[in-house]
DNA sequence: GCATTTCAATTGTCTTACAATTAAATGTTT
DNA sequence: AAACATTTAATTGTAAGACAATTGAAATGC
């Protein structure tokens, strides 16, 4: 670990930017041990308040994570992939809500990003995928679902769709392009008719998967991206008509 | 703000959580001024330190910027594409660099996802991606270039070729996927030969997407992606032939 | 040999104090 | 009166020391 600090910055900012460098370059391999509070004080010439800040700047990175008692300290984490997707799904929403993005953009972004995978999850998804698409189908079909409800078995589908492909990298991409949308997803209402549409392309991809067909399984993520746009276009029109009822 | 701390963790793990929570909520808007340090000392009746290291967590993450001075405080930032971006590229090779993804899957996801731009960048872009994409192919002609300068050139000329889909969504997602091969691209040095057969690609994608062809423009892009994952294969087997030489 | 207790190391939190920074208020000079 | 310099107040940044909470390990007792 360097400990030759940049004279620039805060000091807290400048610790943690120093042990972060030691973690992405190797220098401190996963589950090591960072010498405690108090000789980092001593390394960095600093007092303890201030190591903690940097240390808890890394913490909400993931990076470390602390244990107290005697053989305790802060360890050196391995990013699992797990963790990596919340971040990006934390990450994508806040980007989402704050910037503005209209439903179009984030649709077609999120359907372009699945269409790269159906091709890979029609070659490699084994039985559970399958198994998972089917049974979410099924449970979409069933009367009493909730809207809430609806929504985080059409995320499962998508989910299962995207981990078919067996590529954990592009499933990590996927996974905040995909719930980072629930939000906005829910706030179209899905009538009856609107469910029973979505079930039916969700069946023609189940059906093109299995079948290990990619251009067909293609053909109905593009129709179901179609559909999905216009239903926005649908919903938005009608509130501009009655912005009373908009609440 | 909730002030009411669930009784679980750490108390500036609460703390954080609760002013996150009220970020993420809407409840705290963009650029709004949080309370002063002291201010929430009261309100969750702690001490200074450990409303300090909160805030250094929410600063870690980007989802505040603090300013000393009379005006001072801690504000709500607005999370930007360009600081998703790199949130995003870190995460991305921390993943890949602890995980030991291997090349091809890293790979394979990488063009997937590019994939799914190209049909939209050739319809899209304008003139601009288009002259970034010559130059940088013109950059990487020339003669006396590092291997690290070409690879920087081939990231931007990829990255210019995303940017023509004229979706920020899609440009975030793949701006981790492209920046963070980066380094496992590195680790395959280029010859001259080489050099040619992608610049050779490069200009047969560029040309594609001037005419506005998606079809030709993916078709060589798959061939960049099958080209590249071979010049891996290729290194990685002389590796195991000259094991000795491989430091 | 096993269970219990004690202990020591470490992080978590509190208290108090002072330094550094910044903008506004105030005073001073032209 | 206006421009400039100074002071002041608010705020974050850093320091030092103390104590509490936690936890594994060592010492102790049976």
């Amino acid at each position: 670990m360097d400990t030759n600090l940049k004279a620039k910055g805060e000091l807290s900012t400048q610790i943690a930017t120093a042990i972060r460098d030691s973690i992405i370059s190797g220098a401190l391999p996963v589950d090591e041990r960072l010498p405690s509070e108090a000789e980092l004080c001593e390394k960095f010439r600093v007092s303890r308040p201030t190591v903690r800040e940097a240390l808890k700047r890394l913490a909400a990175q993931n990076l470390i994570r602390t244990l107290r008692g005697a053989t305790g300290g802060a360890f050196v984490n391995r990013l699992s992939f797990e963790e990596a997707y919340r971040q990006q799904i934390t990450t994508s929403t806040l980007l989402l809500s704050m910037n503005e993005v209209s439903f179009e953009t984030a649709c077609e972004a999120r359907y372009a990003l699945e269409r790269a995978c159906v091709a890979l999850s029609a070659e490699r998804r084994d039985a559970d995928h399958l198994a998972t698409m089917r049974a979410e189908i099924h449970r979409q079909s069933q009367p009493g679902l909730s809207d809430e409800r609806f929504c985080d078995s059409d995320v499962a589908f998508h989910r299962a769709l995207v981990d078919g492909a067996g590529n954990p990298v592009l499933s990590y991409q996927l996974a905040g392009a995909v719930e980072a949308m629930q939000p906005l997803m829910n706030m179209i209402t899905f009538t009856a008719r609107d469910r029973a549409q979505i079930i039916k392309m969700h069946t023609t991809i189940a059906d093109a998967i299995e079948a290990r067909d990619p251009a067909v399984a293609d053909a109905s993520l593009v129709d179901l991206s179609a559909y999905t746009i216009q239903l926005a276009h649908d919903v938005s029109a009608s509130r501009r008509n009655k912005p009373e009822a908009s609440v």
